[in-house]
Parts: structure tokens; C-alpha cells; sequence
DNA sequence: GCGGCAAATGCTCATTTGTAGCATAAGCGT
DNA sequence: ACGCTTATGCTACAAATGAGCATTTGCCGC
């Protein structure tokens, strides 16, 4: 018999394509447990032969998906207790090290892998339409009731501050980057499932009680705090995106610039202005044109671009500054 | 008997203070090993009594040091085969998870605890009296043997690329956050003592050729690939700088802007111009003046100032952009 | 008390960068 | 040819940045 607390180490992958303007992330199915819910791929570290973390990632995504990674970097280790709510009743301490990926989508091979838009798991990230009416309409009221339910002014007071910064209520302005800010919130909240499964498991109960099935915002769980993991790594890519040229891992070789733009806008959650995007890149010198034409694009043809690697040694931080229009 | 390769999780913290314009970092003796190295406080992850990793580092940092944390976070997770030469003899895998600390400076009570200056690890790293002279004249020279001694002129190309953009030769450009980009290539190219320690212990042999003593760079060395974590640590918090006020943990409640400057400058390794960064940090609203003042100046009286705790609901990200003068 | 020194503080100015929009070009379908 | 769509060039204006001059104010030595 080992002793009552172990530690089991493994990794996360959070595998990331954008189609048709889509973000998407590499699920899997959540092995067993009931009503069968999505996960993020997952794996061990083997001493023996993986040499590097990252190595043993790429291994058992190959192994698992069929999937050859490139751009791959680490994200965050979690390592919380009650990150998996087995553990409180004696399981071991599972940490996990995420990793985020970045791929031109493809078919996943691995049976049960499927590719899910993410902002199925955060409606409330994507403005490129407009501010969610989600927000208005579930996230607020719920919100002023989790701040009214505050023990004290004091207490009231403060998670009040917290809603309006990770929200960008009552003046402050939303800032993309903030995505797993509001994903805590809204767990702490009670505003997602995971917040009552996890209470439910801990505490040995069965069922949320229904006043909580009727404010669970309409977003899709995951297992176990994959949905934290998988937030890290969205708000980790956007902030990204504005300084390093990271983009460039999701596209196709050459790219119209509207393809380009796209594909940003579509991380970030936000529209930008066509014509100073443009500029941006084209004076940043992170593309260059190659002479060719995309005729496809439904109004005058295009000139396809390519990215240009010198641009790494040109500046020191290059990269694409998708500042959202203040509103 | 436990099967021949385990893994072994633990902690490592990179705790930082900066006194009289000099930062530095808490380093404990390395136990055994000879000749007495530094080396980064180290500490397990108790699954049965802490709740989370960082719980568990300020528990052991107490324990330990005395020293209660304040800001802590999670820098990176290290656990490549080489980390520790003699996994590769059979040890078990030694996975640390590290972590940046920011106190204000105090005596650290620990027997063997010492704070260090940090650019004693990094001496091209402090720019702020000028380009630092080590670098034309021990590590162009080295870097320029390391290059031509490449296989082929592919070879030599890609490490004179890698060489250019880190240290910023030939028309790149200095970029104070490549810390850790250019302590690798130094490693590499066998300039510090952490390559030819691990080359010897992987291989068994005894001590490094004459010729590497002769091409060491002068900086300290310090245990395993604690530099390497040290080297992240400073290039993650010189790159937080500029968009997060994080240098206020470093800070007693109230300073002048002289002595806020100079503790940016500390981290940052440049000079920045006076009175643009007063405006950066009045405009900004990251400070609120007391009306008191500092009469210690050696010039006129300063008004003491404090931080703006409000900042973080007014801005997206606040922070003090140290950009350094391009030359 | 005075002149000079050191640092603080206020302000200007040129440049760069960011934001918004107008105008024209060039394919496609009808 | 007309209208639709997207591409692409260019201008006007606003804000942020970078460099420097000038003035203020306490201290120190004389």
C-alpha cells in the first residue's frame, strides 16, 4: 500500500486552429464519468524517454491523435487540491503541466478527438459582433446578485471592484486579455457548472440544488478545471498576439491580408480597422508579398502574403497590436 | 525497490529585492557538492498539508527563511533530462516548478541564506552605465570562435543569427528581455561554467579542458540549471515591467519618484530619461502624492509618493514602460 | 548671507504611433 | 454597363513618446 498522498504528474495540451474564422481547440472524450464531457488532451511524462517536457507532449499527442505538433509552449502547472475534487477524499495530488499549441487544423485521427469552437466555453469572449448579449442579459443580473449575497459592505465592496475590472463594468472598459479573470469570477460566482459539480463531488452530495441550474449561464463544461486550463490559455494567446507574431503558426504558408486579419480577430474576439492593419504589418515587415494572386476572395483579387522570418532579427519584439477599440 | 526512473516534483523560488539601485536574490548554500555553490531556495510540494503550490512555497520559504511572501508567481516548469546530470546515471527525474518573489529587502534569518546582487550572474545584463564592456571583449570574441566553428556554413549561418539577435549585434538592437534567449546561447557556446560542470558529470570525466577555463566568461556560477531559472526570472520580470506595476511590491509604502526610477532602472539594466518618466507614471495614475516629503535628496526636497491601488480598474494594463533608448 | 551644487519639477517641441475615414481599383454576376 | 464586393492607397487628426531647456528649492562651504 502506498501512502495516502501521492503525486502524479502529467500533461495538458490545449490545441489550438482557427477555420472559417472559428477558433477551435483539440478535445477529447472525458474516459467513463457519466454524461460523458469534454477534455482536454491529456498525457503522461515517461522519465525513460522523454527528455524534455515538451518532447513528451509532442510523444503522446502523435500517440493519441496522429497530430505532429509545431509551435508548442508552455503555459501554466496547476496544482491545486481542489482541482480534481477525488483528491480531497484521498486520491492523489494530480499536477498538470499545460502547454499550449498552435496548428493549422486538420483531421484529428484519434478516435473521440474533436475539434470544438472555444467560444462555445466562453460565449462571452467574443465581441466581433458586438458586445454578447449574454452579458447583459445573464452575466450582470447574476453577477449583482452574487455581489448583494456578500456577508458585509466590505465584502460587497470588493467583489463588486473585481466584477467591474474583470468585466469592464461601470466604466472600466473590457480588456481581452482578462479571460480567465472572468472565468474564475464566474466560477466563484456559481455562474458555471463546474462550480457545482465540484462542490457537489466534494461534499458527497447529489444534484445542484435548482436555483443553481437556473443561473448557470449557457456555456459548455469540462472536465475537472479544464475549462481554467483552456481559459489560461486563451487569454495567454491574446495577450501574446499583440507582440510576438505567433499568428503566423495558424495560416497556410501565404495568406491574403484579410485572411490574416481574420484569424487575429478571431483570437482576440475583436473587429479591427482593415486599412491600419494593413499598415501594421506591412510596416512592421512581418510579411512580404509573393507576387501572387488569391482571385477567390469574392471582390478584386488579392495579393497573397507570406510571413517573413527576418523579422525576428529586425525589432525586438515584433508583433501584431490588436488594440481593441475602446467603446 | 521503486522502478529505476521516478519523478520527484518540488519548488523553486526566485525571491528578489532591490536595496541602494542593486536588486538581488535570495540564495541558500548549495548542501554538499564541494566547492559551495549558489543556489536557489528549494523546497517539496507537501500534498497532504498544502492546498496549492504556492502555498506550499511561501510555507517553505517561512519555514526555512523566515521571510513571508508577498506577490509570488508562477514562472515556468522545468524538467528537461539534463537538468540534473546525474538523472542520466539512473536519479530519478527532478521536476521543479519555479516561482518569482518580490519583498523588500530584509535580513533573511536562515543560517546560509545570502542575498546576492543578480548582475553578478549576468554581468552583460546591466547596461545602465553603458554597454557593458564584457561583451566586446570576452563575449563577441568567444561568440565569433563559437560560429566559425560551426560543421558547415548553414550551421554558421543559423548560430550567427541566434548570436546576432540575442546580444544584438550587427545592426539588431539590444533587448533587455532576451535574458534567458542569451544565457542559453552563452551556454551553448560553452561560456559558463554550468556547461563544462554538466558535460564532465554526464560524461565522467574529471575537469574541463584548459582551452575553457580560458574562454569563461567572469560571472558566478550556480547549482544545476539554477542560472537558467534566474535568467528566466529576470527576463519574465523585466518584461512584466512594462505593463504591469508590479514594481511597487519592491517598494516601501512611499518613495520618491527618484528612488521609483531607480528601482525600475535596477531591473531593467538601462537609464531612463527623468522627466518622461514622471510624467509615464503621474499620467498613468500609478501614484497619488502624500504631500509629505523626503528631505534626504542631496537637491531639493522630494514629495514622498505612494502607490494608486485604484490604477488596476482604470487601465486595461497599467504599468511603467521602461523603454530603453534605442542605440 | 551668498554663490554654487544637486536634485526636483514644469514645460516645450519635434517625432512617432495610433485612429478614422475617404477615394480609387479591380474582379464577379447580371 | 451596373452594382456588389473586397483590395489597396492615401490623408487628416489625435495621442503618445522622446529629448531637452528652464526654473525651483534646499544644503553646504565660505
Amino acid at each position: 500500500m502506498k501512502p495516502p498522498q501521492q503525486i502524479a504528474i502529467g500533461l495538458n495540451a490545449v490545441i489550438v486552429a482557427v477555420t472559417a474564422e472559428v477558433p477551435r481547440i483539440l478535445t477529447v472524450r472525458a474516459p467513463g464519468k457519466g454524461p460523458s464531457l469534454d477534455a482536454l488532451p491529456f498525457g503522461p511524462l515517461e522519465p525513460a524517454t522523454d527528455s524534455t517536457l515538451d518532447r513528451a507532449l509532442r510523444r503522446w499527442v502523435r500517440e493519441q491523435t496522429g497530430l505532429g505538433l509545431g509551435y508548442v509552449e508552455q503555459l501554466y502547472t496547476f496544482g491545486d487540491r481542489e482541482r480534481d475534487p477525488r483528491e480531497a477524499l484521498g486520491g492523489a495530488r494530480l499536477v498538470s503541466v499545460a502547454y499550449l499549441a498552435l496548428v493549422q487544423e486538420r483531421a484529428a485521427s484519434a478516435a473521440g478527438a474533436e475539434w470544438r469552437a472555444w467560444y462555445e466555453f466562453f460565449p462571452w469572449e467574443d465581441w466581433r459582433t458586438g458586445r454578447p448579449p449574454v452579458l447583459s442579459e445573464a452575466i450582470e443580473p447574476a453577477l449583482e446578485r452574487w455581489i448583494e449575497g456578500a456577508s458585509d459592505a466590505a465584502a460587497r465592496r470588493d467583489r463588486r471592484e473585481r466584477a467591474d475590472i474583470a468585466f469592464g463594468l461601470r466604466g472600466v472598459g473590457w480588456d481581452g486579455d482578462r479571460v480567465l479573470e472572468r472565468y474564475e469570477l464566474l466560477y466563484e460566482a456559481g455562474l458555471v457548472e463546474e462550480a457545482w459539480r465540484d462542490r457537489a463531488e466534494r461534499e458527497g452530495s447529489a444534484t445542484p440544488p435548482d436555483q443553481a441550474a437556473a443561473t448557470l449561464l449557457p456555456s459548455r463544461p469540462m472536465l475537472l478545471d479544464h475549462r481554467r486550463i483552456l481559459a489560461t490559455a486563451l487569454g495567454r494567446l491574446r495577450g501574446k498576439l499583440k507582440y510576438r507574431p505567433v499568428v503566423f503558426e495558424l495560416l497556410p504558408p501565404s495568406f491574403t491580408l484579410l485572411q490574416l486579419q481574420r484569424v487575429v480577430e478571431a483570437l482576440a474576439g475583436v473587429r479591427l480597422h482593415k486599412q491600419n492593419f494593413r499598415r501594421l504589418v506591412e510596416t512592421a515587415g512581418l510579411v512580404e508579398g509573393t507576387g501572387r494572386q488569391e482571385t477567390e476572395t469574392g471582390g478584386r483579387p488579392a495579393e497573397l502574403f507570406s510571413f517573413r522570418r527576418e523579422v525576428l532579427r529586425e525589432r525586438p519584439a515584433p508583433g501584431i497590436f490588436t488594440a481593441p477599440r475602446r467603446l
